[in-house]
Parts: structure tokens; C-alpha cells; sequence
DNA sequence: CTTGCAAATGACACCGGTTTCCCATAACAA
DNA sequence: TTGTTATGGGAAACCGGTGTCATTTGCAAG
């Protein structure tokens, strides 16, 4: 049935490494010097092939690449179960990075609470032959983690809300710093009785802004009592049913903290399904500044953290090195959150 | 420096093929045959085969793989710019059907107001050699992406609001009877003066909505002046705007029907910022039944699209030959949408 | 005009699979 | 017994790059 040989079907097939050095008059160990910049070549013979290269339009087959160097040219996201809004702004960071590069983004979800978690990581990377990871919290936060990346010889990027590793590992916000900002923006109102719903325990983020919370209110002088602090899970249900904890307490307190967006938007629910008003009667600041801060009414005052930027860092920090696009700008490490002011706070009812 | 010609540094180095085959006392081609399940083989050979694989823990390398097969294990999802949750929810149904599987995801978001769109997704597809393609709305619509995903060889399966290409290479919400059916609830509620805001212009999806809300207010014989009709872009912000513009109508339509969620959350906010009651002054409906849509007060009723199982059904129909888990159950390529019901509807006031 | 050394380049094996083609053996028909 | 198929299985080439190492070239020093 087939008459030719090779009946390459579409136009003119790819152009291979071999063809480039057979027009070039070179081997195509020189092409290879070429495209990876090593080893030291005449720039006559650089120009040759570059030449050669632009005309054919030729592209180096990762697959090939992949398989000679034993790694791939693919960057892993690794995250857990958080918000769908930061998964999406981090890709959006990474991929802005990987633009242009010949990096692809490899999305990965794991199951935290699964006890093969890290054997699905592993071999996931080890697989994959991954260049390197992002890992989103909660997961960035354990060592684990970056252990077994250095053991599979994997580069990776922590994301968090405060420094867990060395710059180069570690792409952080000082939520610390955020919330400290945030509580005094409450107490200056005139706040005293401010209710905190925290995030879950275990989690580097719930810890560091509860700290944060608390550290404002001691230096204000303003005692806590423990009954103010309600335990939340970052999610929705779970700030309506903290919120509504917080409302059965005599006095009611003026304002509360939530430790993110979800939880705030929770309590807004619940206010308005108690008949509180906000802000007149209840002032709300939420974290994380997430697309549902500034949809609710009143919208929400709140933290926001560089996402999309963090991303981006996480993602350079990782290339970096293989594509010297930019001269040696470190990427940063930290990144400041800042708190927009909108509606959900007010001074307190005399 | 170095003693051992291959320092292999980590426990036990990743068998081979040709491990394997030692270990079994056969060829690798043997052993490949195992793999693929290709050529025939006497039962002795492939156990003896399969229990040498199961002890070593052999898994074959992806990059070899792809290099001799000319095509990579990646499924690439390609999208351009819409509701996030949405993206999140299709990858998390492909990434279901993923699971298990050799296969992993890689996300590629494009830009389609660019002239180099279609090159970029061409280069991208070939330079990766990827297995499949997910096309999300509103590209999936371009019948030019289609075609040349099927001139690069590579499969495709496009998400739509309605059926655009044959059961192979589609997956569709039937989004027009649900519009109708969410119309008629608002009808039937006693609603006759009902605004619309529709989707952008071009959008197979906007089209599609706004046809079922013309055809059930034709249908129970309700006049549709063209006033009552407003333009959205499937934003925030442009549900307000519409919301405006429908407000300043004398009279004031009774309810709306905004085309997609994020607008109906922005009627929302215009209304409490005009002090419109909702839903006793007014009643919306939304579409998608996106997080916000239970979060905000009152909590809109919507029409729920089952995006994640939709993803899922997407994915196996790109990898279900690959993968002879599921015996034959095709995929469903259409998905029925339900009207949620919350608290944003109301019948009017007399 | 050698010698010496570094820069420039090529030959060839190798990465870990798959494919092509061909052989050996067993089974079966004549 | 011999010829003819099937069928299981192997050798070697190949996919398209990169690593190692040897060789050639260029140029300054002796």
C-alpha cells in the first residue's frame, strides 16, 4: 500500500539537529554548543548556525533533550485543597514567568491526609524528571517536602506567609506584618472588644496571623479574653459558624478578624441572617483581598498579598539559571502584603 | 576525584528496560511487548515478565517513551481567559480521570485577541507533542483551533454551551434548557416585566442563554421590549453597569435574569447600593452556580453546570483508548444543568 | 622553526524506550 | 516424512538530542 518509505504527511517535517549541522557544515555536536550556549565556539561558526537555525526555523525536540540530560523541562505546582483563587493567581505568576521559555506548567494536586502523599510526590518528580516544584501552602510548609525535592535532586520554591527556608527555596508574604497593620486599622477606629477567627491548627498561616492579631492587641493594651477567639477552617461555613459563636457572647464584640476572605465572607452571612448591620453595628476585615472581598455588601476591607507576583518569583527563582534573560536581579524573597480599605469597617456604635 | 565510573548516588538507580529484561532472561523487546500489551506473547513469557516489573518496581521513562513514540503523555489544557473557579473545576475533573493514569496535565492559557494565537497553539502542540487537548470556552468555539489540532495530530475535546462538533470532540452543557427552565420559575413566580443582561457579543454561550430567555418569555407570550435587554461582559463590574441601566427603566423590571453569576452578584451590589430590596423589590437569577453565588446575601438562585464531571467526561474521552480501564461506557458528551434554588427570587410585590 | 597550550570542533557512545525485520521453533496439513 | 504456516522472541537500527574524549587548529613563547 504505501509507496514511499517515509510518507512524512504534512509539509516540510520538523527540521532535526542533524539537518541544521548538514547545512551548516558542521556536526551536530556544534549545534548542540549552539543552543545550550556551552563550550566555547568561533563566532564565525556561532553565526553560521544561528543563521541556518532562523531560516529552517528549527526547534530543539524536548522530548529528546529530556531523555539525553535526564531531566525534563517541566515545572510542577504541587498544592493541596486552598483557595481556588490563589492556585489560579500562582499559575497566573508562573506562567507569566514561563512565557517565552521553554518551560511548560505541570499542575499536580495531592492529598494532604493521604498517607502516601509523599510517595505520590516522589514519584510524580522522579517520573516526570521534573526541573522543578512550586509548592503552595499548606503543603509548602512541611520539611518533608523539601527534603525528599533535594533527594530527587529537584529544585523547588516554598510558598508562605512567613520565611521557612533559605532565600532560595522560599518565596514569602509577611503576613505577620499584615495583620499587625490590620488590627491597629481596628483599634484605631476605636475597636476594644475584637473577635479573631483563626485558621485551622497546623497551619503556618493561621499560626503567624493569629500572632499577629494577638501582638497588636497586647500592644494596645487591650486584654484578650480567650472566649473572643473562635477556631475556623478558611472556609465559608465555618466562618458563619464561628461568627455566630462570636454573636451569642454578652457583650458582643464590635468587630472581628477573620483570618481570610472565605471566613469574612462567612460572617457577613451571618450578620445579615442575625440582623447585625455592617459596618454600623459590626466592623469585618478579612485576609487573602480573594475575587468575593470586593462582591459582598459591604465590601470587604482586607489584606492583600501579592499573589500573582509571588508566582512569578517562585517560578524565576527556579529557571533563573537556565534562561539568562534578565542579568542577575535576585528575585525577591518577601513580599509586603498591604490592607485595602473598603467598606466592612466603621467605628464602633457608642 | 571520582572512583566509581557510575556513582549512581541515590539507593537503588531506576531500572531499565533492560533490567527488566535481564532480571526475566528475555529481550527488551519482550519486555516492551509486556508494556503495551502489543504482539503476542506465550502466558509464561508475560508472567514471568510482569512478576520481575512488580519486584523491581520498574516504571518505563516517559521521556524514552515519548522520543520513540513521537508523542508526549501530556494533556494540555488550553484556555483563555474566563471565570476562574471555572478553570479550576475542569482541571480538577480532568485531573480526576488523570489519576492513576500516565498521564499528566499541563495548562496553557492563551490570549485570544492575539493575531498569533492559533501559532502559538500550533507550536505548542507540536513542540510538546502532546497526547490531547482540552479546549475551554469561549475558544473551543473557533472551529480554526479545532482544525488544527486535527492537522497537528493531536486529539481534542471541546467544552461548549451547546453542540459544535460531533460526540468525539465535544462536551456540552445543554444551557438553553436551562435557561428556559430558570425563565419559566421566574414567570411562574409572577414576574412579567424581566430584564436581561446578557453575555458578550460573539460568545457562543451568551448566544445560546439569551435565545432560552427569548424563547420562554415568547412562549408564556410575555413581550420583550429591547430596553429590558442589556449588555454584560460576563464581569463584575459589567453587572453592575447593566444593573444601572435597567434601573433607571419606569417601571423597573421586577427581575433579572444576568447571563452568568459574577453579573448577577454585581446586580446585586448595585441594588443594595440604590436600596433596592432583594428579593422582595427584586428578584435575580444567575448562571453557573459559582462559589460567590452561596456566599453573597441572599444567595442567588442559579443554575448549577456540572463542570467538574463535565472535565472528567472530557479527559477520558482524550485518554480512554490509551487506558482500557473502563470497559466501553462512552462518555456522555452532554450535561444536563439544574436550577438551584436560593433566596434571590421572590414573587413580585402587587 | 619547533614546542606548548588553549580554543574549536568532531567521532562516537549513550539516554531508554520502540520499530523493523528476520529467525527459530512448534503445530499442522499433505 | 516433508512442506507450510503461525507464533514467540531477538538483533539492531532508530528517535533526537547530549556527554566524553580525542583531534585539529591558532597563536605566543622558546
Amino acid at each position: 500500500m504505501k509507496s514511499a518509505p517515509k510518507p512524512r504527511n504534512k509539509a516540510a517535517a520538523k527540521p532535526t539537529i542533524n539537518d541544521i549541522a548538514r547545512l551548516a557544515g558542521v556536526s551536530k555536536k556544534t549545534v548542540s554548543r549552539v543552543i545550550n550556549r556551552s563550550g566555547s565556539l568561533h563566532d564565525d561558526t556561532r553565526e553560521k548556525i544561528e543563521a541556518v537555525i532562523r531560516e529552517t526555523g528549527y526547534v530543539p525536540n524536548p522530548q529528546a533533550r529530556a531523555l539525553a540530560l535526564g531531566r525534563n523541562f517541566l515545572i510542577g505546582l504541587v498544592h493541596d485543597n486552598p483557595n481556588a483563587q490563589m492556585i489560579l493567581n500562582m499559575q497566573q505568576g508562573i506562567l507569566e514567568a514561563l512565557r517565552d521559555t521553554d518551560f511548560e506548567l505541570v499542575v499536580r494536586p495531592v492529598d494532604r491526609s493521604s498517607p502516601d502523599m509523599l510517595d505520590d510526590v516522589r514519584s510524580f518528580l522522579v517520573r516526570q524528571r521534573l526541573y522543578g516544584v512550586v509548592l503552595l501552602p499548606p503543603i509548602s510548609e512541611m520539611d518533608a517536602l523539601a527534603r525528599l525535592c533535594e533527594e530527587v535532586n529537584c529544585k523547588y520554591v516554598r510558598m508562605g506567609s512567613s520565611v521557612l527556608d533559605d532565600p532560595d527555596h522560599m518565596v514569602a508574604s509577611n503576613d505577620r506584618d499584615a495583620v499587625i497593620e490590620a488590627t491597629r486599622h481596628l483599634i484605631a477606629q476605636g475597636h476594644r472588644r475584637i473577635g479573631l477567627i483563626s485558621g485551622p491548627h497546623g497551619f503556618n498561616s493561621a499560626q503567624v496571623r493569629r500572632d499577629g492579631f494577638e501582638f497588636a492587641l497586647a500592644e494596645a493594651g487591650i486584654k484578650l479574653p480567650r472566649s473572643l477567639i473562635a477556631d475556623g477552617q478558611y472556609t465559608f461555613e465555618s466562618g458563619i459558624a464561628a461568627a455566630e459563636s462570636l454573636f451569642d457572647l454578652q457583650p458582643r464584640p464590635t468587630a472581628i478578624f477573620a483570618c481570610n476572605d472565605e471566613m469574612a465572607a462567612g460572617v457577613l452571612f451571618a450578620a445579615r441572617a442575625r440582623g447585625i448591620a455592617v459596618p454600623e453595628e459590626l466592623s469585618i476585615i478579612g485576609f487573602d483581598d480573594t475575587p468575593i472581598a470586593a462582591r459582598v455588601w459591604p465590601p470587604l476591607t482586607t489584606v492583600r498579598w501579592p499573589i500573582v507576583a509571588m508566582g512569578r518569583s517562585a517560578a524565576l527563582k527556579i529557571i533563573g539559571d537556565a534562561t539568562s534573560v534578565s542579568p542577575e536581579d535576585q528575585e525577591p524573597s518577601t513580599f509586603v502584603s498591604t490592607l485595602v480599605r473598603r467598606g466592612s469597617v466603621a467605628p464602633p456604635m457608642k
